[in-house]
DNA sequence: CAAGATTGACTGCTCAATCTTT
DNA sequence: AAAGATTGAGCAGTCAATCTTG
């Protein structure tokens, strides 16, 4: 708890990203062509639609993604990181990773650190 | 953090808590005559002040707490579990237990989770 | 003025209802 | 009718400002 509160402020801080922001960059810089779909998106962090809209909404007004419908299925809308939004996110992965090394992985032996990889592995990874 | 939310939405169907407000309760319910400084709560259960005064809020109007004027201090005020408070606690126990269960230590070996408890010790507890 | 606590205002997230295209 | 996506409304949590007592 008190760990995702600590990164969420420091992204919010020095990024203005919330976590739900991070997620979805993440998501798409490590995607083919820097793009998905918003339902698969939606679902690859976790995230009931309404909630990625909201998130994509903030994101297209600050030009770090941009929405296209897409090609062959009208209904469905892609999104795509745009270049400053790739920027963004290398930058943001920098407050990240150090988050989670200071708060987290510096207090636990390299052993530990090695068994809590398979204990969550066993859960079922899902976050990043 | 699916988790997190599995185990919320869970007391919340069952029986109208937060997570936050199961913080409260866990906490006071340990206490020596059940009740504590909102200030010294606050602490405890690692929120702000203001996090906690909008629970206590909620749970004064349901009759889970009552607050009572500190008896040295006119400053502060005390929180009491009150008798339905401390059975509401046991009930949604059994929900957040089963759900920590269900969702989280059934899939782990019983080393992985000795193990677990280890890391989560080095790392300084503070999560109940 | 410090500490204890509360309030006003705001943000982020979520559900249920809705709209559009298949 | 079902899938993709968005919108309206509401809730939990938070900060900064405020009130009160020591």
């Amino acid at each position: 708890v008190p760990l995702r509160r600590g990164l969420g402020d420091a992204l919010k801080q020095e990024h203005d990203l919330t976590l739900g922001d991070y997620g979805v960059l993440s998501r798409l810089a490590e995607q083919p062509g820097r793009r998905l779909r918003m339902s698969e998106l939606a679902d690859a962090i976790l995230q009931p639609r309404s909630s990625l809209t909201r998130i994509a909404d903030g994101q297209e007004r600050r030009a770090l993604i941009v929405r296209e419908p897409s090609a062959e299925d009208a209904r469905g809308a892609e999104a795509v990181l745009t270049k400053a939004g790739y920027a963004a996110f290398r930058r943001a992965q920098l407050t990240y990773h150090r988050g989670i090394r200071e708060r987290f992985l510096a207090r636990l032996s390299d052993e530990q650190i090695a068994q809590l990889g398979e204990a969550w592995a066993a859960i079922g990874d899902s976050g990043r």
